[in-house]
DNA sequence: GGAGAAAGTGGGAAAAAGTGGGAATTAGGG
DNA sequence: CCCTAATTCCCACTTTTTCCCACTTTCTCC
């Protein structure tokens, strides 16, 4: 499970550190291999990262699902479509793919940020814009973290 | 259960002591670590910190949800994606990640505040200014109490 | 009140993480 | 086939983090 923030810079390469943290993770489980794909926050872009072995049982996931249905074509054009395979090298870095680092608008200070089995990919600058949204939302209605607690599974 | 809330200060490099009054707890468990993660309370930052046993059961909670609903994201961003993990060190000091520290601008006065299984993190002078303001509404509607003993916990 | 223990704070050295740049290799185009 | 450009690999420097030791203050118990 991955967990934190972290703050990093992409070089004039287009490579990134990942947090040492997450690598870590990553070690454990003996698979360097990550699938970055694309992904859209509250109309705010960024980039979702799978390791292999998460993405590939989501994708098993989806092969249950009407496969002609409407609202998963959509999902299968922009998320699957879009996902690349990055493996880490040496110095713990990935490349991120140009056509990706542009849909996120990627520029030199990046976040990372945990989401339980995955993590994501931020401009900085776009990351504090929803930071703080997401913010006044929570404190305007304290019940958005309640309601989590309560156990409502059934609105899936 | 912790209880009592204690004034300690950081140093230079972002360490600070538990109370012991919550590390006997910790060490009870047999586990000193901890998880920190940002709180916004009436627009007031401060930082929520769970033993780690704690904050697994409500991540394991969170995994059930529908991992693409809005609401759930904001969480997850807010919540979930800047908890860390800090473990509580020999001298009984953990160190408050960069980020976090900035979040809540811990200067260099800190107050700790038992808040259940929990408790929080606040810079000393935000948390006067947060108590000044709940004291006063209290006063001003003292049935915030008794819609407590009520056991009206639905509009919390 | 005094001795001992515990708690809290500060700083230095070692290790790790992050970043930048150059060399080597590969791919593509003329 | 060769030259150029881009990618990959490797090395090195800098900064941050971690670990350990030591001192001071506070609390506790006799």
């Amino acid at each position: 499970m991955f967990r934190g923030s972290f703050e990093h810079t992409i070089d004039e390469k287009g490579r990134v550190s990942i947090p040492s943290k997450f690598r870590e993770i990553l070690v454990g489980r003996n698979d360097a291999r990550l699938i970055v794909t694309k992904f859209i926050l509250a109309s705010f872009h960024c980039l979702d990262v799978y390791p292999y072995a998460e993405w590939e049982s989501f994708e098993q996931d989806l092969r249950k699902k009407p496969r002609f249905d409407q609202n998963f074509l959509k999902i299968e054009t922009f998320y699957l479509s879009n996902a690349q395979e990055c493996a880490v090298d040496k110095q713990g870095r990935i490349l991120i793919p140009p056509l990706l680092r542009e849909y996120a608008s990627l520029k030199k200070d990046v976040m990372f940020a945990a989401a339980l089995e995955k993590f994501r990919i931020w401009d900085k600058a776009v990351w504090q814009e929803f930071n703080e949204e997401s913010e006044k939302d929570l404190a305007q209605d304290p019940r958005l973290f309640s309601n989590l607690n309560a156990g409502v599974a059934a609105d899936i």
